[in-house]
DNA sequence: CGGGAATAGTTGAACCATCAACTAGATTGT
DNA sequence: ACAATCTAGTTGATGGTTCAACTATTCCCG
């Protein structure tokens, strides 16, 4: 029980600034995501996985451990996104408690036109209004925290 | 309908990291505040406002903008901490639509052990692992954010 | 003053995330 | 081979968030 090390003025006020920017940026992001395209940013980046993958499918376990989502929450996101038609699921051959999401050319198309959308919010609000340098910063900052995390 | 000026390489490994790192990171910030003190994180940042205002009481208009929630969500939100003792309503007597959410003994102390933990975690997962100059560079970065939010 | 517009805050419903419990198939050890 | 255990994925209940609708009060202005 020893005594906690304060952040000093200057760390507070980063770290302040990190919070609040971050949970206002997202929800813009989210917002802008939902009127115009219908997608939560959840879904979103489940598209955006499937669509980099090989064959545009990934087996449930690896994309929920790529978009960083439990399985439950996949397995619920995963529905709603197969009645929409973007995505489909299929079983997979060699391991049959197995299952593929696989991306749709609904699916592929939509996130086509999300994506346009989303590059230009992510410039508009972040990318255009600061310093070069410092998103780079930024970059190797939370892959430090990323690296971190999964060694825990 | 013009061309989407998509992101380089470089940038998209930036935001691609921004992303799936302040997600984790808030996540287990989220897990390790409910585990050892029963409270979500927006539950802890309303304390955290109320702490620093004057008489550790807000208007919840202002309160709801400083902790960047909507007024439906703090409302939600402050009937929680309510029922749990830690904030209480006063209404307002120069405003009869007023609200004040005050702060309560019980709550100041529910804070102070909370961010006894909370410091640690930021420091262990964040702070401690990168660069002081990137620490700057993110604070730089997510102000001009937030400069831009709220002139739009 | 008085009526319309704006503001403060709450409420309930619908929606999404989280957690624990569950099914089914694979793996391991003896 | 077979029981114990582990992994893949789903499901349903619970609780938090969002959105639209609502009440009550204040502000604005002719």
């Amino acid at each position: 029980m020893s005594e906690p090390r304060w952040l000093d003025a200057s760390q507070q006020r980063d770290w302040r600034a990190y919070v609040d920017g971050s949970v206002r940026l997202t929800e813009l992001m989210d917002r802008d995501l939902k009127t115009k395209h219908g997608l939560s940013v959840s879904e979103y980046e489940i598209l955006v996985r499937l669509s980099e993958a090989p064959d545009h499918r990934l087996r449930m376990a690896e994309l929920a451990a790529n978009a960083s989502q439990s399985r439950s929450r996949l397995s619920h996101t995963c529905s709603r996104l197969e009645s929409k038609g973007l995505v489909k699921r299929d079983n997979c051959g060699t391991d049959k408690r197995g299952v593929y999401a696989q991306l749709t050319e609904e699916g592929y198309a939509a996130l086509e036109r999300a994506a346009r959308d989303h590059v230009e919010v992510v410039r508009e609000h972040l990318i255009d209004v600061i310093d070069p340098a410092d998103l780079e910063a930024i970059g190797r900052a939370f892959g430090a925290v990323l690296k971190r995390l999964g060694a825990s």
